[in-house]
DNA sequence: CCAGTCGGATTCTAAATTGC
DNA sequence: CAATTTAGAATCCGACTGGC
């Protein structure tokens, strides 16, 4: 994209070739004060307690990519109090519009770009410099510049008549005409409010306004998931695979000092599974990959990368090629595709996957029986990279009841 | 650092079309 | 004829360069 500053030719400040950077250090964890032990204790297990994942040389995959190794003491683990029987809540804040994953934290939020707002008519220096006129006559640019006295409004070229056009596409307006007004400044029209999907049978009813959704998980260990992650324990020579059990997300799942919207934690080590374990323990170089790649791909997002430009500015291009700009009426060329050019950078598949998983996950909550589909009831959706979480304060991940 | 240059996104606005 | 849609034209943001 774009020229990403060729600077390449002023500074070649970066080596040239794109080295394989390490994988991002783990972020560091505060020790924890506990020697408990390993793998967590059934349910039953005092409350909130956390302990590092030892170091395990006998899983580490010597064929993982990147030579990655072994764990030592990161990340780590937060055991959950336990639940009564039943069900609990795990309170999630509503996806923000357009935010793709929903129950996390809500998008950081750009803060809305003003609307640019140009002057009528631009006087002719400012117009053929490009640079922001004002109403005022002689602007203020021409004043800062002593060109007062030519600051005057250029001429509005006559606009070409008789184009033809299609048949209009009526934009569909909502009925109301307060909706029309309310949306002009409000923008996206918004999805009707989803209501919550009725508790499973056996399961009370969330208590009133609870923000959805919330989670019917089972209680105990559940099966592991069929993902590639754990699938290096199965036995070889076709017998089937040993049933691997681990606990729920809810009892089990985020390293230690999670705090909304960090990046989800790796499955965690097989537990009871009998001698068969993860090759690659808990830490798979997918884990902070996926922080490194996302941070690249969202918040690093360099803001010229999404404009690609392309500066080749001709030597003598002076005024010659400024009259080439000013008199571009001459060249027929294609259609300009009003809109077509400002495709914002999202990421395509996203927006279309966000309601699919949001099915799913609704369909798996409803479920209460302990054999979880494939995508695992509570899997999460590698989070974008938590470049700056300005929320107040971690909020608790779940309330129990 | 500042001014000049300029590609292209954004905005404006008038012509074309639709609906009452 | 007013409202709406469309698209041509203008504005100007922001990257970039060169001079001081």
């Amino acid at each position: 994209m774009s020229g990403e500053r060729s600077k390449s030719s002023s500074s070649a400040s970066s080596s040239p070739q794109e080295a394989p950077q390490p994988p991002p250090p783990m972020p560091h964890y505060p020790p924890v004060p506990y020697a408990g032990h390993y793998p967590p204790p059934p349910p039953g297990y005092p409350p909130f307690y956390a302990y590092p994942v030892p170091p395990d040389p006998a899983h580490h995959d010597p064929n993982a990519p990147n030579g990655t190794a072994p764990p030592t003491v990161a990340p780590f683990y937060m055991a959950m109090p336990p639940h009564p029987h039943g069900m609990f809540y795990m309170a999630m804040p509503p996806a923000a519009p357009g935010y793709p994953y929903p129950g996390s934290v809500p998008a950081p939020q750009p803060p809305p770009k003003q609307k640019r707002k140009q002057v009528k008519m631009a006087c002719t220096n400012c117009a053929s410099a490009c640079k922001r006129c004002d109403e005022a006559r002689p602007c203020e640019r021409c004043v800062k510049y002593g060109l007062a006295e030519t600051c005057i409004d250029g001429v509005r070229k006559e606009r070409k008549k008789g184009i033809k056009r299609g048949p209009y596409k009526r934009k569909n307006r909502a009925g109301s005409g307060e909706d029309v007004a309310s949306g002009v400044e409000s923008g996206e029209p918004q999805a009707a409010p989803v209501p919550p999907p009725p508790p499973p049978p056996g399961y009370p009813v969330p208590p009133e306004g609870y923000p959805f959704p919330y989670m019917y998980p089972p209680m105990g260990y559940v099966p592991a998931p069929p993902d590639a992650q754990h699938t290096e324990g199965s036995p070889p020579n076709g017998a089937p695979p040993v049933p691997q059990f681990y606990p729920t997300p809810a009892l089990y799942g985020y390293p230690y000092g999670a705090y909304p919207g960090a990046p989800p934690m790796p499955y965690p080590p097989i537990i009871p599974a009998p001698m068969a374990a993860s090759p690659n323990g808990a830490a798979k170089p997918d884990a902070p990959a996926s922080v490194s790649t996302a941070a690249t791909t969202n918040g690093a997002t360099s803001p010229d990368a999404s404009r690609g430009k392309k500066r080749s500015r001709g030597k003598n291009g002076d005024e010659s090629s400024r009259a080439a700009k000013k008199t571009k009426d001459a060249p027929p060329q294609a259609p300009p595709q009003t809109n077509g050019g400002a495709a914002a950078p999202v990421p395509v598949g996203a927006a279309d996957k966000e309601p699919q998983q949001q099915q799913q996950q609704q369909q798996q909550q409803q479920q209460p029986a302990p054999p979880p589909p494939p995508p695992y009831p509570g899997h999460v959706e590698p989070t974008p990279p938590v470049t700056a979480f300005s929320g107040p304060e971690p909020r608790p991940l779940m309330a129990a009841m």
